[in-house]
DNA sequence: TTTTGAGTTGTTCGA
DNA sequence: GTCGAACAACTCAAA
């Protein structure tokens, strides 16, 4: 990045190359900068397109995390990434045309709007005698390449996880050092967090930082402790694996076999599972993967606006799920085991539908992936995989309980229950006093439990 | 072909 | 206080 060549007139300047950044902001194991960089000696051109269609939609975390994520990139490309606005379809051919490209590379995208974009992009250039090729993607495994032995999709993790350990990835790919052309940037959008949010640095350095100090510290336990709320035992990396910063391929690669590495090594699957339902299955971004699910009971109307409410702003009474919903409001991330307690207090709870909360979540995370997110949300609401356990209702209280035995977690972001000591934080109706100004329970749990049980009957009436 | 056992993340009840 | 059973029914792989 350093070897940044005499300036040439970009335009007009035949036989160039482009790397189209999307979410894959790094150089280091990059196979589609790779792949441009030996098949050229000319210096390239590295573009990101602010493309409105994903822009709005991401939410003013995410796109301050990924402007963040930008300026990182740009930095090492020597302050030339070439920033552009608007729809890809137009942007990629006329920047291919001026910078006189032949070649566009990209990192393959398997989501539902990335592959269509991708799509339509190819045919445009196509027009102008421009390849698009495509190397690599997000994943270890590319989404569809693991099926069962009739070649359809896996429905099931387990299965999904064995298999795809066998067929096993590839080696880190060699990071190139290519020059990059100087080319006009679009004005960068301006975006920041809202009020208060502290974002974590972004870019290949930090996620690589990141990865080294979970390698030397919390992986050995994170068999253990991923699900403590209370600790720092997990990666912190989602966001740095939703925008590319970091590869699953060079985590995998220094996973042995130890427990905590093994259990890391299968979140990282889990990761791959959901792209890959998601690719076999597009609608169930939006829709529910099990039709017979379709039929659940739910609640609308002003008072489930009000609980919705009080559910997003973290004040259900329940101070497992509301330091959650703040933590989420205050860093732009919550803790999975979290994540699955507020869903399952959205759901089951409160019965409302899942993608009310998927949005929510999708609004404010830094690491929001569709794939992931939904089917998280699907998951906790049986609509997605793994259908057996259909009874499955969280209890906030015991959970919280048993993930921050400390209190530690809940008197960090509800800051009316730091009269409490260790784990009373979590049950402060035994002691009024001491947090008259937290709210009181918005539901009765032991009742919506019954409630949610007696809707899932509905569907399946007894004979 | 059919059967069988197991499946990330749970809770409650009653012995 | 601890422990096993029950909560019903779908997917997948192996036998």
């Amino acid at each position: 990045m350093r070897a940044v060549p005499a300036r040439p007139n970009v335009r007009g300047m035949a036989g160039s190359t482009l790397l189209w950044f999307r979410r894959d902001l790094r150089l280091g194991d990059n196979p589609a900068l790779a792949a441009a960089a030996s098949s050229t000696s000319e210096p390239m051109l590295g573009l990101f397109v602010i493309d409105p269609a994903l822009w709005g939609p991401a939410g003013p975390v995410r796109r301050a995390y990924l402007l963040s994520s930008l300026r990182a990139l740009d930095d090492q490309l020597g302050g030339r990434l070439v920033v552009r606005q608007g729809d890809p379809t137009t942007v990629i051919p006329r920047v291919a045309a001026e910078a006189g490209a032949s070649q566009v590379f990209i990192s393959s995208d398997f989501g539902p709007y990335g592959s269509a974009r991708d799509s339509a992009v190819k045919a445009a250039l196509t027009m102008d005698d421009v390849a698009l090729v495509a190397e690599g993607s997000p994943y270890a495994v590319d989404p569809g390449t693991i099926t069962k032995s009739d070649g359809t999709a896996y429905r099931v993790f387990t299965p999904f996880c064995r298999a795809w350990c066998e067929h096993g990835w590839g080696r880190p790919v060699e990071a190139a050092s290519p020059m990059w052309l100087e080319a006009a940037s679009d004005p960068w959008p301006t975006a920041s967090a809202p009020d208060g949010l502290a974002l974590p640095s972004a870019g290949e350095q930090a996620a690589i930082n990141r990865w080294q100090r979970f390698i030397e510290g919390p992986l050995a336990d994170y068999a253990e402790d991923r699900n403590r709320a209370d600790l720092a035992g997990t990666s912190s990396l989602s966001a740095a694996l939703r925008w590319g910063e970091i590869h699953p391929r060079t985590m995998l690669e220094a996973l042995g076999d130890a427990r905590g590495h093994e259990v890391f090594r299968k979140e990282l699957c889990w990761r791959e599972f959901y792209a890959d339902v998601l690719h076999h299955s597009p609608r169930s971004a939006r829709a529910s993967l099990r039709d017979d699910m379709a039929g659940m009971r739910i609640d609308d109307g002003d008072q489930a606006d009000e609980q919705f409410a009080a559910w997003t702003a973290g004040r259900t009474g329940y101070p497992f799920v509301d330091a959650g919903m703040r933590q989420l409001r205050a860093e732009g991330w919550m803790h999975n085991r979290v994540r699955m307690v507020v869903a399952s207090f959205l759901i089951k709870d409160l019965h409302l539908p899942w993608q009310r909360g998927a949005a929510h979540f999708m609004e404010w995370l830094r690491d929001g992936d569709l794939a992931s997110n939904q089917h998280g949300w699907q998951w906790t609401a049986g609509t997605g995989t793994d259908a057996a356990p259909y009874f499955r209702v969280f209890n906030p209280v015991t959970q919280g309980l048993r993930f921050d035995p400390s209190g530690d977690y809940v008197r960090k972001y509800v800051p009316e229950l730091r009269a409490l000591a260790g784990a009373d934080a979590h049950e402060p109706w035994n002691a009024p006093l001491l947090a008259a100004d937290y709210p009181d329970r918005i539901v009765d749990h032991a009742a919506e439990r019954h409630e949610s049980l007696a809707r899932l009957a509905e569907l399946h009436p007894r004979a």
